[in-house]
DNA sequence: GGGTTATAGGAAACCGGTGTCAATAACAAT
DNA sequence: ATTGTTATTGACACCGGTTTCCTATAACCC
């Protein structure tokens, strides 16, 4: 078999075969109407040329793209990278790729560029991620244009067909508890950003503990980042000025936490001895910092696998009829970030 | 203007302007002979309409998509996010999108898995980040095919079209001149794979600068790793357990400096007190882990948007005729890591 | 054996753009 | 006035698939 310069078309094995082009086209999508004779015997061809659809006259004429979208807007890049992996992991060995798009969640034309991508690109589908996921709009848009989606969430699961969730509250239940089982009493606690359904969900599984234990704490204990370093390391700089200092601090992500470490580092506390830090993703950062962080392993690929098969999974294995897991449990990794108090 | 649910095609600008679909094509695709009054007119109506080609038709008709792909193979999470990151910023505002292909180096068919990703989706071009950009025969499959690439690496230029690059050897020759100014004289150091380019660079400037002091040490005091968190713990486990034991570690990129920490703390060495330590990349990790890494600073997100200019430049900005700087400087970043020896 | 279905497969239109080439008009040159 | 040149535009085929509509053949029924 000779690699020719031209690449085969369908037309080539149409020929080739002796049948027609619709007949070609038939056997590349499955048609129930066909007779095995004139498959196979058009398969032999297109294996022989080694010939593959060409995809952009596949989207034209279907009105839509093998093509996965990835819509973020996403503070920490190591979770994005993660969800990239996810999504990759479920295209592998199928003709979808995927195509990165990042948005900005401040802009007002946010909905309108999100739809011109859609539309433009005829996507097959996207996901969504947090934060951005929970933007409800989003989803409508997807259902107007036609395009499936799969959010990933931090909730209870809305509508498991177009959602991959995570028990975040009951996770940071157990983190916490975790904390005052180890004696801590004076626990400090980092939110994410206002409006963000995950900070929320992780404040009341903080809220969550507190209660079980029967500790009322002082609402100044709290405060607020953006899942980045640096208001991790503003936000423990505040908490670490109070009298009394808390023993431990609970960050809603890891990156915050690393700066929570920072701040204990500047002030010569140590951890876990003075200050005990749980954080929540786990993330290369989480195993790689020092002290290794204890932290909430948050399965992200896994639920982006999942995302991603939602969309396509149909697709890829047309046969098997695998319902894709919606529900995804995040558990406490204890590294060596906590300790009992002093 | 009310939005239809049908989007307007070409004909339909076409019929509304009183011109053929030529004349609009023309209209779209800034041809210089147009009259002006037609272009205002067609325009205008584009405007009125909303008016948006259709890209799957485009990359028919031009056997071209309007799309970059990314192809890497790189054991770095936080480097290949920073690369999409200075993409997408070039891709910014134009119609271009970014698809993501990682590929498998050790796989035998990873070039034919790549022909078929560039001939299938007849990439308008390809940015390939080291260390698969050092294969040259993916340079060879571009031309072939017809595909633009631009190359990331981390020496010399080889072809200023197709190439980006940054200067490693000298910047580790200035690195480790540091640690030697500070007084360091047994000063280890932690390789990247063999065969890679950027890992030769490095090693090569790492030389540079012992000989430029004078300084012979045993092949003992080099380690190699993988660019990975682990690599680096082991090596430097290796490096530690020597006698004399090194005072100072060079590693060749951030994560395994991040290992090297890892080590130190475990034995109870402080940093940079008993040992110091200098990284290469200046990831995000390189300013969140404690005490903050000196490290040499790669501009690896200016690389990639001038990578990607590279092949799209001239799409987006048609006028300015932009000559993307080719050679990037990495600069030597001074934080908390390193110090005089004990 | 004639009529009725299934089934297989072809011709041509279509998706929405672009390329080629010829036609027209305006204008300059001879 | 005739011819040549240039600027502007349109007609039509084409990119490589899918879909619609229709026909031919074979199998089945009574």
């Amino acid at each position: 078999m000779k690699r020719t310069n031209a690449k085969p078309t369908i037309n080539d094995v149409a020929r080739l075969s002796g049948v027609s082009k619709k007949t070609v086209s038939r056997v590349i999508n499955n048609s129930a109407l066909l007779n095995d004779d004139t498959r196979n015997r058009v398969l032999k061809i297109i294996a022989e040329l080694g010939y593959v659809p060409n995809p952009q006259a596949r989207a034209l004429a279907l009105r839509r793209n093998f093509l996965i979208g990835l819509i973020h807007d996403n503070p920490n890049a190591q979770m994005v990278l993660n969800v990239q992996q996810g999504i990759l992991e479920a295209l592998q060995d199928s003709d979808f790729g995927l195509l990165i798009r990042p948005v900005d969640r401040t802009s007002p034309q946010m909905l309108d560029d999100i739809r011109n991508f859609l539309e433009r690109q005829r996507l097959f589908g996207v996901v969504i991620l947090p934060p951005i996921s929970e933007n409800d709009a989003i989803a409508r848009l997807c259902d107007e244009i036609g395009c499936r989606y799969a959010r990933m969430g931090s909730a209870e699961l809305d509508d498991a067909r177009h959602m991959v969730a995570s028990n975040d509250r009951q996770a940071v239940r157990e983190a916490v508890a975790h904390l005052i089982e180890q004696g801590h009493r004076t626990i400090g606690m980092i939110k994410g950003p206002h409006g963000f359904r995950s900070a929320t969900e992780r404040r009341l599984g903080f809220e969550d503990a507190l209660r079980d234990a029967g500790i009322k704490l002082p609402k100044s204990l709290t405060a607020e980042g953006n899942y980045r370093f640096e208001s991790g390391l503003a936000a423990a700089n505040r908490l670490l000025d109070l009298s009394p200092r808390p023993t431990a601090i609970f960050a809603s992500n890891d990156e915050m936490a690393a700066g929570v470490v920072h701040a204990a580092r500047q002030r010569d506390l140590s951890v876990p001895e003075d200050l005990s830090i749980i954080g929540f993703d786990d993330t290369s950062i989480a195993a790689h910092m020092w002290p290794p962080l204890t932290t909430v392993r948050w399965p992200i690929i896994s639920m982006a696998r999942s995302a991603a098969l939602k969309l396509v999974g149909d697709m890829i294995h047309p046969d098997s009829e695998v319902d894709e897991p919606s529900m995804f449990v995040s558990t406490l990794v204890r590294r060596a970030s906590v300790a009992p108090p002093r």
